[in-house]
DNA sequence: TCCATTGGCTGACTTAGGTCAGGTTGTTCC
DNA sequence: GGAACAACCTGACCTAAGTCAGCCAATGGA
């Protein structure tokens, strides 16, 4: 495939998005147990682009071919669900690898993902990445461990969405987002309370005044869109008897 | 490890319940792309037990080394969740493999198996598993094949038990059960109301109330336990807009 | 400058669905 | 036969949570 020099500068624009994949893979527990050539098969037809706030990364229901995985920026994925309701299945943050379900299966989507802020995304072609699979059966070991663990937690979300109420659910998702996601005792002002509301699956409304009701209660702070956490120790146990 | 006479007589008799891995490996797809000397290596710790209905065969939170395969009989798979409630997560029939997310992460099943009727259970080593994936590629993809699959299944039902209310979610469960499991258009009485309720995530009485709506509206027949689905089109019609 | 838009917030109202108390039926065991 | 027990069923009641209508504050054009 030889290129017009209109298109191999655009080519060379694209590649100075991110330094390569050598700095990335040594984020990547994942792409650490490569040999020196694997990465090559791989980086055959990888690409980046860059997307705007509330842009579309991937939309449910099209074809699965590539995997993801964001380099700079933030995003969100959910399931377009029933009577124009989202939920968000996960909010992603820099290194983690995102594929689907479907990729091994329907060759469909089966989750939209959108950036909420500026964010730079990495497309790795299926094929090449299964190719790897049939390689290096470490490589495969790791991604069924990784898989392993988005279904465990898919689970337990599961059982924080039928099980408990409101008051538990918030509680799980303030728990996660700043324990897990942001890794301070706040969540950033990038989350909308209808995101909280779409992680939670609730109305936005009943997700405000849970909020609200917390922070009467010293819970946790309000203060222009970011949630300060105040009281972890209560945010458990609340999330424990919820 | 040599054996007692009287351990190897016990040996002979576990032997006795299943005809050994030849034929069950000819009905999953998984076992089918095996070579002649890799079953071997599964087969090497392999064990069956048979269970009397409402036995325990995994138990949530107990050591996971081993993947379960049912040979005959029927089961539930459920979470213990909050409350004293279980959320179940899937019913068993013969040749579904069973691990659990837990074997390749924390070493613990993430859910409790229980015979519904009399089973007969398979117990399959992980780490002789896990070593077969590493020689063969074929065979560790069918198994990523299948673990999507599972997730994928958990994605779905994730968004009906958040989003649907009642109807939909019992609707949803009488397809599954009458399409999937059973394959006719009939729910076995050996469903209770209340294994209904705990995969529907609502109260036993509630269940209960929605069938009999059901009932009254001939969409489905009750007696004695079993359900009939008289008009299957409607089901799918609640299952889509409930 | 004014208007429009978006996101956060609140109170009043309505409804889905859980709980409880009691009733029926069927089954097992003495 | 009757006692004990389990699964199923029903109506009455109550509460969690959604909906709606409307408010405010900040932002962003034209």
């Amino acid at each position: 495939m030889s290129l017009t020099p209109y298109f191999e500068d655009q080519a060379v624009n694209v590649q100075k998005l991110c330094e390569g994949c050598e700095k990335c893979n040594q984020r990547s527990e994942l792409f650490q147990v490569l040999s020196e050539d694997e990465p090559k098969i791989i980086n055959k037809d990888r690409y980046s682009v860059r997307f705007r706030p509330g842009e579309v990364i991937l939309k449910q229901g099209t074809h699965a071919t590539s995997f993801i995985s964001i380099i700079e920026g933030f995003a969100k994925m959910y399931i377009e669900g029933h009577h124009d309701r989202n939920l968000v299945l996960d909010f992603v943050m820099p290194w983690k690898l995102v594929g689907s379900p479907g990729i091994h299966l329907t060759k469909k989507y089966m989750y939209t993902v959108v950036a909420i802020q500026e964010t730079l995304v990495c497309f790795l072609n299926g094929n090449q990445f299964n190719q790897v699979m049939a390689l290096n059966s470490r490589f495969a070991e790791l991604y069924i461990r990784m898989c392993s663990g988005n279904y465990g937690r898919s689970l337990e979300r599961m059982v924080s969405l039928a099980q408990k109420q409101m008051h538990g659910r918030i509680a799980d998702a303030l728990i996660y987002l700043s324990e897990d996601i942001f890794g301070q005792n706040r969540v950033d002002s990038a989350i909308s309370r209808q995101d909280l509301a779409d992680y939670t699956a609730m109305s936005k409304d009943s997700a405000i005044r849970i909020l609200k009701e917390f922070e009467r209660d010293n819970i946790v702070g309000l203060e222009g869109g970011t949630i300060e956490i105040l009281d972890p120790d209560r945010l458990h146990s609340i999330s424990m008897n919820g």
